[in-house]
DNA sequence: CACACTTTTTGAACATGTTCAAATGTACCG
DNA sequence: CGGTACATTTGAACATGTTCAAAAAGTGTG
């Protein structure tokens, strides 16, 4: 039966996620979390095996948000340009309430023995559902062929970095937040269109044959 | 005067740089830190107000040894790409012995409160160190004008990158830091070269114009 | 030298993430 | 029911980064 354990999971899992955004992810301790979830910090534990793992899920929530508000905007909207800034908006929104505490965020989800790590194993559904994401605001634009195959996973990259931009972003409301993703978002499509032209193909090819002769 | 106490604080700063090369830094306790300089733990702290500062120390260490090893290898070596490879591969060079734990190394030199982050104010003395060695590279090649001014610093920010993929690199001694370096040098040569293009140009001014509305 | 003042040193105390062995609860089998 | 195996819960114990008040050592002054 999964009623009461599951039900614990979920009360310290609730108890984490409000109070890193109330109190930031650093004066949030596991004793605080137990604490107001009702278990003992063991119990926290048995659930939850670091606090890293809660933040996992955190990182797990946005991106579920940011799916769902992109793939609803990009339904009236065409366009490579403003599905990308859709898509990128629609990420930074679902962060926005933990911005506060990007630092800390950061620095856990960083290290790539983390379970955080967003390019690490652990959190590989996540990112393919990220990814996937940048399919979908793909999907009906005229890609040049050879570059297709990559192109997903170069814009979940390219968000990557805003993302770590954003961290470090301490204008009001991150408002250069929003101003890079409007401007890189039409930057990338121009680019991607002109990808077909003679001087610029080779080096996106180039470029291409780099990324697959890096990875793995 | 300056003797004793310098020499306690350099035999802090030795100790440290020992263990972290020889054990890590996570296994590297302040404690093990001050019984090897043999000193107290509280005296470890007068002068290093956190474990975070030991790391600076250590980055500004790696950004003079990359800086010197550069410099003179520059020297018989012209073309853009060739420099910029040059620069890059000394820079992985002086952080080679520490790649064990880069990871955790990045997670504490990321957080934007940190006093080791890249991109923050404690470090800019070593961050202009870093800039100043691109802008090196950079001398004698020639450079559109448009784009002259900001190169550098766009260099050190790619530099950046390699260093984030670096840190997650698994294959054996960083081989494909190295082959991105490589395969990046000469591609970034050649955009470089080709931003004099009517094609090119305007997506690349583009680029560099969000550059700086985005800064500051 | 005696005194005051500063720099340095010390180790105990604290907070917090994490581990663990033991206690308690639960489910199912004979 | 009695009992056994497994799941869950507990809180004490541990390690470690950091703080701090007090002691010690050093330095200059009258």
């Amino acid at each position: 039966m999964d009623g009461k354990s599951a039900q614990t999971k979920a009360k310290v899992l609730d108890a984490a996620l409000g109070m890193f955004r109330s109190q930031g992810f650093a004066k949030t301790t596991m004793r605080a979390i137990a604490a107001e979830a009702g278990v003992s910090l063991g119990s926290a534990y048995y659930y939850y095996a670091s606090k890293d793992e809660l933040v996992l899920e955190l990182y797990r929530e946005s991106v579920v948000e940011q799916s769902t508000a992109a793939s609803l905007a990009m339904q009236g909207n065409s366009g490579l340009g403003n599905r990308i800034k859709l898509a990128m908006h629609a990420g930074i929104d679902a962060l926005t309430p933990y911005h506060g505490f990007g630092g800390t965020f950061i620095s856990s989800a960083l290290p790539p023995q983390s379970a955080v790590n967003p390019f690490g194993e652990a959190s590989a559904e996540v990112r393919e559902a990220a990814v996937g994401l940048f399919s979908e605001a793909v999907d009906g634009a005229k890609i040049p062929a050879f570059l297709r195959a990559q192109l997903p996973e170069l814009l979940w990259l390219a968000y990557m970095g805003v993302v770590l931009f954003w961290v470090y972003d301490s204008s009001a409301n991150q408002r250069r937040t929003r101003t890079l993703i409007d401007g890189a978002a039409p930057l990338i499509a121009k680019l991607v269109s002109f990808s077909r032209l003679p001087v610029v193909k080779p080096l996106v090819e180039e470029a291409l044959a780099l990324k697959d002769k890096v990875q793995g």
